[in-house]
DNA sequence: AGTGAATCTTGATGCAGGTCAATATCCCGT
DNA sequence: ACGGGATATTGACCTGCATCAAGATTCACT
């Protein structure tokens, strides 16, 4: 758990982290607030949401078990995006000073650290890629698909956490768009889609639709061509 | 520059960096290259695009100086996006396991590197805010002010390196509507533009633009208000 | 089971921004 | 200073998705 520390080391991390529980939609810090702590997700998911004065928001991340939240703000000093769980979630909390002496003391735990905040930089990446240039099916598709778990086997039922509504808030869409959306999909035997889950039917369509592999036929928007 | 090391260390960590020297066009790697190396930037500017097969294409960030790249396949295996040079560029070549080693016996570069990728994923979700929820005027206002230096004077000119094409690939829009909101901006002496450079004139109103701070008035989508 | 509130679906309509097209301007080499 | 290719601007038109508006379902209580 502790790699590359002395126990009396590890006894000294502990005390510094405090475990915390929260329920679904339970808030664990706002947009603006003043950023005293991050946050290590031990289990559960939650939405970092960020909004602007008239009301629209927008899902940044779903975290998940494993990640770290708040961590943007290690030179920052409020909180860039609330945090809200999506299930029960369990949470250790950290100061940022606490975080930085531990983190001079176990390089093990750093580099922890620094693969799970690439692995972060990574979704956040893929998710400018989707907002940017895909259209609504493809955003649609590109987020089903991500649903989909790493190990775990193929076609089960795939709990949805996610409201219409949060999806929406994900993708850059209304939430209209993306019942018509994943109507049309269900329609097309794409999905098959009941309360609170969802079931890929059509993986392979979905993974076209979302990369638009070879067909290059009916482009949602122009392609701009390279230079030179 | 290598704080906490020994001489000795600091030559080992010399031996293995690879300073290499790129133009403007210039590409260090391609998205779906395997990732052999990662670059930590000098000097100079780069951008990171992704594209799909049809040839769209979004700039998923702008790399300046003290950045990394790459490091999101820190675990991947290869390059999720394109790099190139935007300016002349001086950057620093590493392999993985190369920089797995130093960061486990230097916490203090592993700290540099944590915070580094932290403003990164902070940059990260700024644009995913502003790709999800923002007018096209307004994400124009976010991407003029994030060209104001912090360190710098006012409202000198502010050098452009970005074709209007390359602004529209980073904001999700056409370059035609980039042009267009552009010269709407200038007609509205809000900035001034000449070749390859833009002067902001007022930077109150793009920030409220941006923001939309007070005014509710006329929010260009819908405000989905919050639940319970 | 019944009632109300939240969520989801579906339809009709409108508009922001994409698309297509035609100049205009810049840049660079000769 | 001339010519040609890249880049930028501007106009006219069109479409994908937002918006507005009803219903339909589902869920949580009592």
């Amino acid at each position: 758990m502790y790699p590359g520390l002395t126990k009396e080391q590890v006894c000294q991390i502990r005390e510094r982290l405090i475990r915390e529980m929260y329920e679904p939609h339970e808030v664990l810090f706002r947009e603006g607030d003043p950023a005293a702590f991050l946050f290590a997700l031990r289990s559960g998911q939650l939405k970092l949401t960020s909004s602007m004065p008239d009301g629209r928001q927008q899902i940044v991340r779903i975290a998940v078990a494993g990640q770290l939240l708040g961590i943007e703000t290690f030179k920052g000093q409020r909180y860039p995006f609330s945090a809200e769980a999506l299930t029960d979630v369990v949470a250790c909390k950290i100061s940022h000073d606490d975080l930085r002496q531990i983190l001079e003391a176990s390089p093990a735990i750093a580099l922890r650290v620094i693969e799970t905040l690439s692995q972060e930089l990574d979704q956040a990446e893929s998710l400018i890629r989707d907002l940017g240039l895909k259209t609504a099916p493809e955003k649609v598709s590109s987020f089903l698909l991500s649903l989909i778990p790493q190990r775990g086997d193929p076609s089960a039922e795939l709990p949805l956490r996610l409201s219409r509504r949060e999806i929406a808030e994900m993708l850059g869409l209304t939430e209209e768009t993306v019942s018509r959306v994943m109507a049309d999909f269900a329609r097309k035997k794409i999905i098959g889609s009941g309360k609170g889950y969802i079931r890929i039917l059509d993986r392979k369509w979905l993974e076209e639709t979302n990369g638009v592999k070879n067909k290059a036929s009916s482009a949602g928007r122009r392609a701009l061509s390279g230079h030179s």
